[in-house]
DNA sequence: GCAAAAATGGACCCGCAAGTACAGTTCGAT
DNA sequence: ATCGAACTGTACTTGCGGGTCCATTTTTGC
């Protein structure tokens, strides 16, 4: 059905919008400006999303989705000490800050989430699987002695990425990352368990 | 310069793009639907707004941006018990909840407050509003001895307002409010001070 | 009452971007 | 080598939505 070739371009062309998207952002991102990006004509887009605009976003969304779980994925593994969920939360916001109103993440969530129900079910599942390592990071910890043991590690994880969430949202609105990483914080207090240093920062 | 009657109609063409906003988002609400449900002409709306559609989402983002505060400070006046925070908690959720994805502050968040960098002036600002309100609300509290007085109460406070922004945004993600509830409710753990119930809910 | 300013109705224009048609080319299996 | 399927290039159509024009009606100040 597919050729290599094929598949190829197809890729190129879920790469292209994803980037032009994350970039300029969904609304203003035009199929031309996708082809033109790819090197490719329209023709090969709509032969490869017969659907049109709406099933290439969804690709997108899939797509990004994937590269944010992947990115984090290192991290996430070893959320065990104290230490480990700092230099998380450290890359977290450090990459929203660089990258700012452009990370992935974002743009996922924000707005590429709402166009259309297959989209936000992709990012609901991003959503939960998410929370699902983080509760594992979570559990983890208190097993090692390092978290309060008598939080409900899952809904700790809905919150840790509530708070995520909020954050880059405020990002994508005044953008100051200032606002995640105070949250963020205030998620870690709550997590670990209390030792020396409790004042703030 | 303007007559009372040009005061009302412009009133009604933000108020319907406010309201076709809310239901059905900044992108797919057209200025053809506005001029409809307010029973107006495209010739009117460029009378009032005559740099067009921009202007118009501007108007709107502070409409609704008012409309927030004022349907929160009641509220935010009196944060000064714990029972008071909770019925707080309660409002929003409860709120968003019902509301669904036509919260009116989601929207602005998410949606409306990325046209351009006027509007996202406006949201800016209102997260500062907002985040002040709950500071006072935070510090008082603290006076009344029923909140940990070693935190910082802006940083609290900002702490507070990005997870309600997470919640919303979760919310129009995944449809859901219970991330919010959750988030909320760990946040106000951290915040009010330790007494019998430590449990979840 | 009456000019001037404000308000309104509705037809019209125009550009853009999504989507289509079709012809031509490359590939891959036999 | 060849035939059919997969792939690609280009030119086109079309609908929609932002924005304009102007003629007409209403309101306001005096």
């Amino acid at each position: 059905m597919t050729t290599p070739k094929g598949i190829a371009t197809r890729r190129r062309i879920v790469e292209a919008a994803a980037a032009e998207i994350r970039e300029r952002g969904t609304i203003v991102t035009t199929l031309d400006d996708v082809c033109r990006r790819s090197g490719t004509g329209k023709s090969q887009l709509f032969h490869y999303f017969p659907e049109g605009r709406e099933q290439l976003l969804l690709a997108v969304t899939e797509f990004e989705a994937e590269r944010v779980l992947d990115d984090q994925h290192p991290y996430l593994h070893e959320l065990t000490s104290r230490t480990a969920w700092e230099a998380w939360r450290d890359v977290i916001v450090e990459r929203c800050r660089n990258q700012g109103p452009h990370c992935p993440l974002g743009v996922l969530i924000a707005d590429v989430g709402r166009y259309g129900p297959a989209a936000r079910a992709v990012t609901t599942q991003l959503i939960r699987r998410w929370q699902d390592a983080v509760r594992d990071g979570i559990e983890a910890t208190q097993a090692a002695g390092e978290a309060d043991p008598s939080l409900d590690a899952d809904r700790m994880a809905a919150a840790v990425v509530t708070t995520i969430q909020g954050g880059v949202s405020v990002l994508l609105s005044t953008g100051s990352a200032d606002h995640l990483e105070v949250a963020l914080n205030l998620c870690l207090d709550h997590l670990l368990v209390a030792d020396v240093r409790h004042g703030q920062r």
